[in-house]
DNA sequence: TACGTCTAGTTCTCTAGAGAACTGGTTGAC
DNA sequence: GTCAACCAGTTCTCTAGAGAACTAGACGTA
Protein backbone atom coordinates (compact mmCIF):
# COMPACT_ATOMS: atom_id res chain seq x y z
CA UNK A 1 0.00 0.00 0.00
CA UNK A 2 1.25 3.58 -0.51
CA UNK A 3 3.30 5.15 2.03
CA UNK A 4 0.79 8.36 1.95
CA UNK A 5 -1.96 6.18 3.13
CA UNK A 6 0.06 5.16 6.32
CA UNK A 7 -1.79 6.69 9.42
CA UNK A 8 -0.14 9.66 11.41
CA UNK A 9 1.20 7.47 14.26
CA UNK A 10 4.66 8.45 13.65
CA UNK A 11 3.85 12.00 14.34
CA UNK A 12 3.67 13.03 10.41
CA UNK A 13 1.13 15.63 9.10
CA UNK A 14 -2.46 14.83 8.12
CA UNK A 15 -2.93 13.11 4.60
CA UNK A 16 -4.30 16.25 3.15
CA UNK A 17 -0.89 18.45 4.63
CA UNK A 18 1.20 15.54 2.30
CA UNK A 19 -1.27 15.08 -0.88
CA UNK A 20 -0.48 18.97 -1.14
CA UNK A 21 3.04 18.43 -0.64
CA UNK A 22 3.13 16.11 -3.26
CA UNK A 23 1.33 17.71 -5.23
CA UNK A 24 3.38 20.98 -4.59
CA UNK A 25 6.47 19.29 -5.27
CA UNK A 26 5.15 18.08 -9.19
CA UNK A 27 4.52 21.41 -9.71
CA UNK A 28 8.00 22.85 -8.13
CA UNK A 29 9.68 19.65 -10.11
CA UNK A 30 8.32 21.13 -13.90
CA UNK A 31 5.89 18.35 -14.38
CA UNK A 32 2.91 20.62 -14.41
CA UNK A 33 4.22 24.36 -15.55
CA UNK A 34 2.37 27.33 -15.10
CA UNK A 35 -0.69 27.73 -17.14
CA UNK A 36 -1.07 23.95 -17.76
CA UNK A 37 -4.22 22.01 -16.57
CA UNK A 38 -3.57 19.17 -13.92
CA UNK A 39 -5.62 16.44 -13.43
CA UNK A 40 -8.93 16.79 -12.99
CA UNK A 41 -9.83 15.97 -9.08
CA UNK A 42 -11.63 12.82 -9.47
CA UNK A 43 -8.71 11.14 -11.17
CA UNK A 44 -6.15 12.61 -8.69
CA UNK A 45 -8.28 10.58 -5.86
CA UNK A 46 -8.06 7.48 -7.57
CA UNK A 47 -4.07 7.54 -8.63
CA UNK A 48 -3.33 8.59 -5.20
CA UNK A 49 -6.08 6.53 -3.44
CA UNK A 50 -8.17 8.68 -1.58
CA UNK A 51 -11.09 9.58 -0.86
CA UNK A 52 -12.49 12.82 -3.20
CA UNK A 53 -12.86 14.70 0.05
CA UNK A 54 -9.59 14.48 0.84
CA UNK A 55 -8.07 15.08 -2.52
CA UNK A 56 -10.63 18.22 -2.51
CA UNK A 57 -9.05 19.81 0.48
CA UNK A 58 -5.13 19.45 -0.61
CA UNK A 59 -6.66 21.29 -3.85
CA UNK A 60 -8.11 24.18 -1.67
CA UNK A 61 -4.99 24.23 0.44
CA UNK A 62 -2.67 24.91 -2.68
CA UNK A 63 -5.70 27.61 -3.84
CA UNK A 64 -5.41 29.51 -1.14
CA UNK A 65 -1.64 29.62 -0.97
CA UNK A 66 -1.45 30.73 -4.70
CA UNK A 67 0.03 27.82 -6.26
CA UNK A 68 -3.31 26.69 -8.10
CA UNK A 69 -6.49 28.06 -9.27
CA UNK A 70 -9.75 26.53 -10.06
CA UNK A 71 -12.56 26.74 -12.73
CA UNK A 72 -16.38 25.37 -12.23
CA UNK A 73 -16.44 23.19 -15.36
CA UNK A 74 -13.38 23.44 -16.83
CA UNK A 75 -10.21 21.70 -14.64
CA UNK A 76 -7.61 23.12 -12.55
CA UNK A 77 -4.50 25.06 -13.84
CA UNK A 78 -1.39 25.80 -12.28
CA UNK A 79 -1.39 30.04 -11.35
CA UNK A 80 1.63 31.57 -12.15
CA UNK A 81 3.66 32.55 -9.94
CA UNK A 82 2.72 36.58 -8.94
CA UNK A 83 5.64 37.10 -7.49
CA UNK A 84 6.39 41.06 -6.31
CA UNK A 85 9.33 42.08 -7.42
CA UNK A 86 9.34 44.84 -4.05
CA UNK A 87 9.49 41.52 -1.53
CA UNK A 88 12.86 41.04 -2.25
CA UNK A 89 14.20 44.15 -4.89
CA UNK A 90 14.12 46.80 -2.13
CA UNK A 91 17.52 46.97 -1.20
CA UNK A 92 19.21 49.95 -3.22
CA UNK A 93 23.05 50.98 -2.74
CA UNK A 94 24.71 54.16 -4.04
CA UNK A 95 26.49 53.25 -6.78
CA UNK A 96 27.68 55.03 -10.11
CA UNK A 97 27.29 51.19 -12.23
CA UNK A 98 23.70 51.45 -10.93
CA UNK A 99 21.92 54.55 -10.74
CA UNK A 100 18.34 53.15 -10.33
CA UNK A 101 19.29 50.79 -7.38
CA UNK A 102 17.83 48.03 -9.34
CA UNK A 103 20.85 45.94 -9.27
CA UNK A 104 20.60 42.25 -8.35
CA UNK A 105 23.86 42.28 -5.73
CA UNK A 106 25.87 39.09 -6.08
CA UNK A 107 24.95 36.56 -3.22
CA UNK A 108 27.77 34.37 -1.53
CA UNK A 109 26.42 31.63 1.06
CA UNK A 110 28.59 30.94 4.17
CA UNK A 111 26.83 28.42 5.93
CA UNK A 112 23.96 26.28 6.40
CA UNK A 113 23.15 24.02 9.33
CA UNK A 114 20.83 22.94 11.69
CA UNK A 115 20.74 25.44 14.60
CA UNK A 116 18.73 25.63 18.02
CA UNK A 117 15.67 27.83 17.73
CA UNK A 118 16.41 31.16 18.66
CA UNK A 119 14.10 32.85 20.95
CA UNK A 120 13.11 35.76 18.67
CA UNK A 121 12.52 33.03 15.74
CA UNK A 122 10.60 30.58 17.79
CA UNK A 123 8.61 34.17 19.19
CA UNK A 124 8.07 34.78 15.10
CA UNK A 125 6.99 31.19 14.18
CA UNK A 126 4.71 30.62 16.77
CA UNK A 127 6.07 28.01 18.20
CA UNK A 128 5.97 27.73 22.36
CA UNK A 129 8.44 24.96 22.95
CA UNK A 130 12.05 24.91 22.02
CA UNK A 131 12.83 23.47 18.52
CA UNK A 132 15.43 23.21 16.33
CA UNK A 133 15.59 25.44 12.77
CA UNK A 134 17.72 25.81 9.86
CA UNK A 135 19.80 28.88 10.00
CA UNK A 136 21.95 30.01 6.55
CA UNK A 137 24.63 33.41 6.26
CA UNK A 138 25.18 34.77 3.34
CA UNK A 139 26.91 38.00 2.60
CA UNK A 140 25.65 40.17 -0.25
CA UNK A 141 28.28 42.33 -2.41
CA UNK A 142 27.64 45.19 -5.22
CA UNK A 143 30.66 45.33 -6.79
CA UNK A 144 32.55 43.12 -4.83
CA UNK A 145 32.13 45.02 -1.41
CA UNK A 146 30.56 42.86 0.96
CA UNK A 147 26.64 45.37 1.98
CA UNK A 148 24.67 42.99 3.62
CA UNK A 149 25.25 40.10 5.59
CA UNK A 150 21.93 38.35 6.32
CA UNK A 151 21.06 35.58 8.93
CA UNK A 152 18.38 33.39 7.45
CA UNK A 153 16.12 31.27 9.60
CA UNK A 154 13.95 28.96 7.96
CA UNK A 155 11.16 26.20 9.78
CA UNK A 156 13.13 22.91 9.71
CA UNK A 157 10.72 20.19 8.48
CA UNK A 158 10.04 22.19 5.29
CA UNK A 159 13.23 23.09 4.45
CA UNK A 160 15.20 19.75 5.26
CA UNK A 161 16.17 19.52 1.54
CA UNK A 162 17.81 22.90 1.62
CA UNK A 163 21.16 21.28 3.26
CA UNK A 164 21.55 18.97 0.21
CA UNK A 165 20.75 21.60 -2.99
CA UNK A 166 24.20 23.23 -4.22
CA UNK A 167 24.43 26.18 -3.37
CA UNK A 168 25.51 26.75 -7.50
CA UNK A 169 22.16 26.02 -8.26
CA UNK A 170 20.79 28.77 -6.18
CA UNK A 171 21.22 32.55 -7.94
CA UNK A 172 21.33 35.17 -5.99
CA UNK A 173 17.25 35.36 -4.69
CA UNK A 174 16.35 32.73 -2.30
CA UNK A 175 12.02 33.47 -2.44
CA UNK A 176 12.36 31.83 -6.14
CA UNK A 177 14.31 29.19 -4.72
CA UNK A 178 11.78 28.61 -2.35
CA UNK A 179 9.11 28.33 -4.58
CA UNK A 180 11.28 25.93 -7.09
CA UNK A 181 12.24 23.22 -4.45
CA UNK A 182 9.93 23.74 -2.47
CA UNK A 183 6.48 24.68 -3.85
CA UNK A 184 6.40 27.52 -1.38
CA UNK A 185 5.56 30.64 -1.86
CA UNK A 186 6.33 33.92 -0.07
CA UNK A 187 3.89 36.65 -0.43
CA UNK A 188 4.10 39.31 2.27
CA UNK A 189 6.77 40.06 4.72
CA UNK A 190 6.72 42.81 7.31
CA UNK A 191 10.36 44.41 7.94
CA UNK A 192 11.68 46.38 11.03
CA UNK A 193 14.60 48.69 10.08
CA UNK A 194 16.67 49.81 13.34
CA UNK A 195 20.27 51.35 14.00
CA UNK A 196 22.63 48.38 15.89
CA UNK A 197 26.37 47.57 16.02
CA UNK A 198 28.13 45.25 14.41
CA UNK A 199 27.84 41.81 15.82
CA UNK A 200 31.47 39.88 15.73
CA UNK A 201 29.78 37.95 12.55
CA UNK A 202 28.78 40.62 10.79
CA UNK A 203 31.65 43.16 11.59
CA UNK A 204 33.93 40.25 10.28
CA UNK A 205 31.98 39.41 7.19
CA UNK A 206 31.43 43.44 6.35
CA UNK A 207 35.41 43.97 6.97
CA UNK A 208 34.35 46.60 9.76
CA UNK A 209 35.39 47.28 13.04
CA UNK A 210 33.64 45.91 15.96
CA UNK A 211 30.58 47.33 17.21
CA UNK A 212 30.85 49.81 14.06
CA UNK A 213 27.20 51.28 13.49
CA UNK A 214 25.38 49.38 11.40
CA UNK A 215 22.15 49.22 9.91
CA UNK A 216 19.65 46.35 10.53
CA UNK A 217 16.76 44.73 9.25
CA UNK A 218 14.99 42.19 10.79
CA UNK A 219 11.96 40.24 8.32
CA UNK A 220 9.41 38.42 8.78
CA UNK A 221 8.19 36.77 5.50
CA UNK A 222 4.77 34.59 4.99
CA UNK A 223 2.75 32.37 2.72
CA UNK A 224 -0.51 33.57 1.63
CA UNK A 225 -2.20 32.13 4.40
CA UNK A 226 -0.41 34.13 6.78
CA UNK A 227 2.29 30.83 7.85
CA UNK A 228 5.48 32.75 8.68
CA UNK A 229 8.05 30.76 6.70
CA UNK A 230 11.11 33.01 7.22
CA UNK A 231 12.65 35.12 9.97
CA UNK A 232 15.51 36.79 8.46
CA UNK A 233 18.12 39.07 10.34
CA UNK A 234 20.18 41.73 7.96
CA UNK A 235 23.31 43.96 9.02
CA UNK A 236 24.31 46.53 6.20
CA UNK A 237 27.03 48.89 5.93
CA UNK A 238 25.50 52.15 6.48
CA UNK A 239 27.76 54.66 4.68
CA UNK A 240 26.11 53.48 1.10
CA UNK A 241 22.75 51.81 2.34
CA UNK A 242 19.71 52.93 1.14
CA UNK A 243 16.09 50.89 2.01
CA UNK A 244 13.21 51.74 -0.60
CA UNK A 245 9.55 50.89 -0.37
CA UNK A 246 6.12 51.81 -2.36
CA UNK A 247 3.04 51.43 0.05
CA UNK A 248 -0.51 51.29 -1.68
CA UNK A 249 -1.74 51.64 -5.07
CA UNK A 250 -0.50 54.04 -7.99
CA UNK A 251 -0.29 53.94 -11.65
CA UNK A 252 2.77 55.70 -12.05
CA UNK B 1 -23.02 41.80 -16.94
CA UNK B 2 -25.91 39.48 -17.71
CA UNK B 3 -27.81 38.48 -14.52
CA UNK B 4 -28.95 35.10 -15.88
CA UNK B 5 -24.86 34.61 -15.90
CA UNK B 6 -24.90 34.84 -12.44
CA UNK B 7 -24.14 31.99 -9.95
CA UNK B 8 -27.55 30.78 -8.22
CA UNK B 9 -30.01 32.71 -10.61
CA UNK B 10 -32.85 33.16 -8.20
CA UNK B 11 -30.47 35.11 -5.53
CA UNK B 12 -30.08 32.52 -3.55
CA UNK B 13 -26.21 32.12 -1.70
CA UNK B 14 -25.27 28.55 -1.36
CA UNK B 15 -26.27 26.94 1.73
CA UNK B 16 -23.18 27.25 3.81
CA UNK B 17 -22.86 31.18 2.60
CA UNK B 18 -26.04 31.77 4.53
CA UNK B 19 -25.03 29.57 7.63
CA UNK B 20 -21.97 31.81 7.70
CA UNK B 21 -24.04 34.96 7.18
CA UNK B 22 -26.71 33.79 10.07
CA UNK B 23 -23.93 33.29 12.50
CA UNK B 24 -21.84 36.59 11.64
CA UNK B 25 -24.86 38.38 12.64
CA UNK B 26 -25.18 36.53 15.77
CA UNK B 27 -21.87 37.88 16.45
CA UNK B 28 -22.72 40.70 15.15
CA UNK B 29 -25.75 42.15 17.21
CA UNK B 30 -24.14 40.71 20.68
CA UNK B 31 -25.78 37.27 21.24
CA UNK B 32 -21.89 36.06 20.92
CA UNK B 33 -19.27 38.58 22.30
CA UNK B 34 -15.84 37.93 21.59
CA UNK B 35 -14.41 35.59 24.19
CA UNK B 36 -17.25 33.61 24.46
CA UNK B 37 -17.71 29.87 23.25
CA UNK B 38 -20.29 29.25 20.66
CA UNK B 39 -21.96 26.29 20.66
CA UNK B 40 -20.18 22.82 18.98
CA UNK B 41 -20.47 22.37 15.26
CA UNK B 42 -22.68 19.33 16.38
CA UNK B 43 -25.38 21.29 18.11
CA UNK B 44 -25.22 23.98 15.43
CA UNK B 45 -25.84 21.48 12.61
CA UNK B 46 -28.70 20.02 14.48
CA UNK B 47 -30.05 23.44 15.18
CA UNK B 48 -30.14 24.86 11.30
CA UNK B 49 -30.76 21.47 10.18
CA UNK B 50 -27.94 20.70 8.48
CA UNK B 51 -25.53 18.03 7.46
CA UNK B 52 -22.30 18.94 9.98
CA UNK B 53 -20.05 18.84 6.85
CA UNK B 54 -21.94 21.75 5.66
CA UNK B 55 -21.69 23.75 9.20
CA UNK B 56 -17.65 23.36 9.60
CA UNK B 57 -17.32 24.83 5.69
CA UNK B 58 -19.85 27.88 7.38
CA UNK B 59 -17.29 27.57 10.64
CA UNK B 60 -14.58 27.64 8.45
CA UNK B 61 -15.14 30.44 6.58
CA UNK B 62 -15.79 32.53 9.64
CA UNK B 63 -12.14 31.26 10.45
CA UNK B 64 -10.40 32.19 7.49
CA UNK B 65 -12.32 35.56 7.84
CA UNK B 66 -10.76 36.09 11.78
CA UNK B 67 -14.25 36.65 13.33
CA UNK B 68 -13.83 32.71 14.77
CA UNK B 69 -11.46 30.54 16.34
CA UNK B 70 -11.37 27.24 16.69
CA UNK B 71 -9.37 25.06 19.22
CA UNK B 72 -9.69 21.28 19.37
CA UNK B 73 -10.91 19.50 22.21
CA UNK B 74 -12.07 22.84 23.35
CA UNK B 75 -14.90 24.38 21.44
CA UNK B 76 -15.11 27.26 18.80
CA UNK B 77 -14.34 31.06 20.21
CA UNK B 78 -15.34 34.60 18.96
CA UNK B 79 -11.82 36.28 18.48
CA UNK B 80 -11.42 39.71 19.89
CA UNK B 81 -11.17 41.73 16.79
CA UNK B 82 -8.44 42.14 14.35
CA UNK B 83 -6.61 46.04 14.96
CA UNK B 84 -6.98 48.03 11.77
CA UNK B 85 -3.87 50.07 10.74
CA UNK B 86 -4.75 53.70 10.00
CA UNK B 87 -4.86 54.42 5.99
CA UNK B 88 -3.04 57.16 6.21
CA UNK B 89 -0.09 56.03 8.34
CA UNK B 90 2.58 54.39 6.12
CA UNK B 91 5.08 54.00 8.71
CA UNK B 92 5.72 53.53 12.75
CA UNK B 93 8.23 54.52 14.59
CA UNK B 94 8.11 52.83 18.22
CA UNK B 95 9.86 52.91 21.05
CA UNK B 96 9.66 50.97 24.67
CA UNK B 97 6.59 53.00 25.49
CA UNK B 98 5.21 51.91 22.48
CA UNK B 99 5.78 47.52 20.86
CA UNK B 100 3.18 48.44 18.76
CA UNK B 101 4.17 51.19 17.10
CA UNK B 102 0.89 52.13 17.12
CA UNK B 103 1.30 55.47 18.95
CA UNK B 104 1.00 58.77 17.63
CA UNK B 105 3.19 61.30 18.39
CA UNK B 106 3.18 64.66 19.56
CA UNK B 107 3.41 67.06 16.50
CA UNK B 108 4.78 70.68 16.60
CA UNK B 109 4.83 72.98 13.46
CA UNK B 110 7.66 75.31 13.25
CA UNK B 111 7.67 77.06 10.48
CA UNK B 112 5.65 77.55 6.89
CA UNK B 113 6.68 79.77 4.31
CA UNK B 114 6.96 79.79 1.03
CA UNK B 115 10.32 78.91 -0.86
CA UNK B 116 11.97 78.70 -4.00
CA UNK B 117 11.28 74.69 -4.81
CA UNK B 118 14.23 72.97 -4.52
CA UNK B 119 16.13 70.94 -7.61
CA UNK B 120 15.40 67.33 -5.37
CA UNK B 121 11.85 68.26 -4.84
CA UNK B 122 11.18 69.83 -8.74
CA UNK B 123 12.78 66.15 -9.61
CA UNK B 124 10.02 64.38 -7.36
CA UNK B 125 7.26 66.81 -8.59
CA UNK B 126 8.42 66.85 -12.69
CA UNK B 127 8.58 70.05 -12.76
CA UNK B 128 11.36 70.95 -15.34
CA UNK B 129 11.80 75.17 -14.63
CA UNK B 130 11.95 76.99 -11.57
CA UNK B 131 9.09 77.19 -9.12
CA UNK B 132 8.18 78.28 -5.73
CA UNK B 133 6.34 75.87 -3.11
CA UNK B 134 5.54 75.64 0.37
CA UNK B 135 7.92 74.11 3.18
CA UNK B 136 6.76 73.10 6.05
CA UNK B 137 8.83 72.79 9.05
CA UNK B 138 8.19 69.88 12.41
CA UNK B 139 9.61 68.64 14.99
CA UNK B 140 7.55 65.01 16.35
CA UNK B 141 8.01 64.00 19.74
CA UNK B 142 7.21 60.97 21.40
CA UNK B 143 6.87 60.84 25.65
CA UNK B 144 7.93 64.81 24.99
CA UNK B 145 11.06 64.32 23.43
CA UNK B 146 12.34 65.26 20.09
CA UNK B 147 12.62 62.22 17.70
CA UNK B 148 11.62 62.92 14.22
CA UNK B 149 12.62 66.65 12.30
CA UNK B 150 10.57 67.06 9.16
CA UNK B 151 11.11 69.13 6.48
CA UNK B 152 7.76 68.92 4.24
CA UNK B 153 7.31 70.40 0.42
CA UNK B 154 3.78 70.92 -1.09
CA UNK B 155 2.93 71.83 -4.71
CA UNK B 156 2.05 75.62 -4.29
CA UNK B 157 -0.90 76.34 -5.84
CA UNK B 158 -3.08 73.19 -4.32
CA UNK B 159 -1.87 73.85 -1.09
CA UNK B 160 -2.08 78.37 -0.82
CA UNK B 161 -5.10 77.95 1.81
CA UNK B 162 -2.25 76.03 4.20
CA UNK B 163 -1.11 79.16 5.07
CA UNK B 164 -3.86 80.59 6.39
CA UNK B 165 -4.82 77.93 8.39
CA UNK B 166 -4.48 77.35 12.40
CA UNK B 167 -1.86 75.16 13.50
CA UNK B 168 -4.20 74.31 16.63
CA UNK B 169 -6.85 72.75 14.37
CA UNK B 170 -4.26 70.51 11.98
CA UNK B 171 -3.54 67.55 14.59
CA UNK B 172 -0.38 65.14 14.48
CA UNK B 173 -1.34 63.87 11.29
CA UNK B 174 -1.03 65.85 8.07
CA UNK B 175 -3.10 63.15 5.55
CA UNK B 176 -6.46 63.80 7.33
CA UNK B 177 -6.10 67.95 6.78
CA UNK B 178 -4.91 67.36 3.11
CA UNK B 179 -8.16 65.53 2.49
CA UNK B 180 -10.35 67.71 5.25
CA UNK B 181 -9.20 70.97 3.65
CA UNK B 182 -7.99 70.68 0.45
CA UNK B 183 -9.92 67.31 -0.67
CA UNK B 184 -6.39 65.34 -1.99
CA UNK B 185 -6.43 61.90 -1.17
CA UNK B 186 -2.89 60.29 -0.57
CA UNK B 187 -2.91 56.67 -1.66
CA UNK B 188 0.70 55.73 -1.93
CA UNK B 189 4.05 56.56 -1.13
CA UNK B 190 7.42 55.89 -1.98
CA UNK B 191 9.57 55.59 1.04
CA UNK B 192 14.18 55.64 0.99
CA UNK B 193 15.55 55.04 3.86
CA UNK B 194 18.92 55.92 4.66
CA UNK B 195 21.93 56.93 7.22
CA UNK B 196 23.48 60.23 7.25
CA UNK B 197 24.48 63.12 9.61
CA UNK B 198 22.16 65.92 10.88
CA UNK B 199 21.83 69.37 8.88
CA UNK B 200 22.41 72.67 11.02
CA UNK B 201 18.93 72.77 11.17
CA UNK B 202 18.18 69.15 11.84
CA UNK B 203 20.88 68.74 14.92
CA UNK B 204 19.38 72.05 16.40
CA UNK B 205 15.40 70.47 16.98
CA UNK B 206 16.84 67.61 17.65
CA UNK B 207 18.87 68.39 20.20
CA UNK B 208 21.92 66.56 19.06
CA UNK B 209 25.94 67.84 18.58
CA UNK B 210 26.56 68.55 14.76
CA UNK B 211 27.18 66.03 12.20
CA UNK B 212 25.35 63.29 14.08
CA UNK B 213 24.79 60.19 12.35
CA UNK B 214 20.53 60.34 11.87
CA UNK B 215 18.49 58.00 10.28
CA UNK B 216 16.96 59.95 6.83
CA UNK B 217 13.90 59.13 5.25
CA UNK B 218 12.87 60.64 1.81
CA UNK B 219 9.47 60.41 0.93
CA UNK B 220 7.39 61.44 -2.28
CA UNK B 221 3.41 60.75 -1.44
CA UNK B 222 0.66 60.41 -4.33
CA UNK B 223 -2.75 60.89 -5.41
CA UNK B 224 -4.72 57.74 -6.85
CA UNK B 225 -3.45 58.64 -10.20
CA UNK B 226 -0.23 58.89 -9.60
CA UNK B 227 0.32 62.48 -9.21
CA UNK B 228 3.15 63.64 -6.69
CA UNK B 229 1.58 65.93 -3.97
CA UNK B 230 4.12 65.82 -1.54
CA UNK B 231 8.11 65.71 -0.83
CA UNK B 232 9.12 65.02 2.58
CA UNK B 233 12.73 64.94 4.27
CA UNK B 234 12.69 63.40 7.61
CA UNK B 235 15.77 63.06 10.24
CA UNK B 236 15.35 60.84 13.04
CA UNK B 237 17.19 60.58 16.22
CA UNK B 238 19.14 56.74 15.04
CA UNK B 239 19.30 55.09 19.06
CA UNK B 240 15.53 54.92 19.50
CA UNK B 241 14.19 54.86 15.78
CA UNK B 242 12.18 51.33 14.04
CA UNK B 243 10.99 52.02 10.85
CA UNK B 244 8.48 48.85 9.99
CA UNK B 245 6.58 47.95 6.83
CA UNK B 246 4.56 45.01 5.67
CA UNK B 247 4.45 44.17 1.87
CA UNK B 248 1.73 42.28 -0.02
CA UNK B 249 -1.33 40.57 1.64
CA UNK B 250 -1.87 38.59 4.32
CA UNK B 251 -4.42 37.26 6.66
CA UNK B 252 -2.82 37.21 10.06
C1' DT C 1 -21.90 30.44 -42.12
C1' DA C 2 -24.51 31.29 -38.07
C1' DC C 3 -26.87 29.71 -34.26
C1' DG C 4 -29.14 26.85 -31.02
C1' DT C 5 -28.94 22.08 -28.65
C1' DC C 6 -26.84 18.41 -26.69
C1' DT C 7 -23.20 15.98 -24.20
C1' DA C 8 -19.08 14.68 -21.74
C1' DG C 9 -16.33 16.31 -18.31
C1' DT C 10 -15.28 19.38 -14.68
C1' DT C 11 -15.81 21.67 -10.13
C1' DC C 12 -19.12 22.87 -6.42
C1' DT C 13 -22.53 21.86 -2.93
C1' DC C 14 -24.42 18.88 0.43
C1' DT C 15 -25.36 14.65 2.90
C1' DA C 16 -24.24 10.84 6.43
C1' DG C 17 -21.37 9.01 8.90
C1' DA C 18 -16.81 6.73 11.87
C1' DG C 19 -12.89 7.10 14.24
C1' DA C 20 -8.67 9.81 15.79
C1' DA C 21 -6.70 13.57 18.40
C1' DC C 22 -7.04 16.54 21.93
C1' DT C 23 -8.78 19.20 26.34
C1' DG C 24 -10.43 19.92 30.83
C1' DG C 25 -12.40 17.98 34.52
C1' DT C 26 -13.55 14.03 37.70
C1' DT C 27 -12.49 9.96 39.95
C1' DG C 28 -9.79 6.76 42.35
C1' DA C 29 -5.50 4.70 44.14
C1' DC C 30 -1.74 5.52 46.91
C1' DG D 1 -2.47 15.70 49.25
C1' DT D 2 -0.59 13.93 44.76
C1' DC D 3 -0.74 11.98 40.77
C1' DA D 4 -2.24 8.84 37.29
C1' DA D 5 -6.20 7.00 34.89
C1' DC D 6 -10.42 7.61 33.03
C1' DC D 7 -14.28 10.12 30.72
C1' DA D 8 -17.32 13.28 28.36
C1' DG D 9 -17.15 16.64 25.00
C1' DT D 10 -14.90 19.01 21.43
C1' DT D 11 -12.62 19.65 16.90
C1' DC D 12 -10.02 17.28 13.20
C1' DT D 13 -9.32 13.83 9.68
C1' DC D 14 -11.05 10.80 6.30
C1' DT D 15 -14.36 8.01 3.77
C1' DA D 16 -18.28 7.23 0.22
C1' DG D 17 -21.24 8.94 -2.27
C1' DA D 18 -25.32 11.95 -5.23
C1' DG D 19 -26.78 15.62 -7.60
C1' DA D 20 -26.36 20.58 -9.12
C1' DA D 21 -23.87 24.15 -11.60
C1' DC D 22 -21.07 25.19 -15.12
C1' DT D 23 -17.83 24.98 -19.48
C1' DA D 24 -16.05 23.81 -23.87
C1' DG D 25 -16.67 21.58 -27.74
C1' DA D 26 -19.31 18.65 -31.03
C1' DC D 27 -23.31 18.26 -33.67
C1' DG D 28 -27.27 19.38 -36.24
C1' DT D 29 -30.31 22.65 -38.50
C1' DA D 30 -31.57 26.62 -40.94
Amino acid sequence: MCALRMPQADGRLPLYARLRDQLASRIANGEWSPGDTIPSENRLAEEYGVALATMRMALKQLVDEGLLERRRGTGTFVKQPAFRADLFRFFHVHDADDPDGSMIPESRILSREEVETPAEVRLAFGEPEATRCLKLERVRLWSGEPMLFEEVYLRLPDFKGLLALDPKDMGPLLYPVFLQEFGILITSATDELSFGTATKASARHLELPANSPVAVIERIARNPVGRVIEYRRVHGRPERFRYRVTLGEHNA
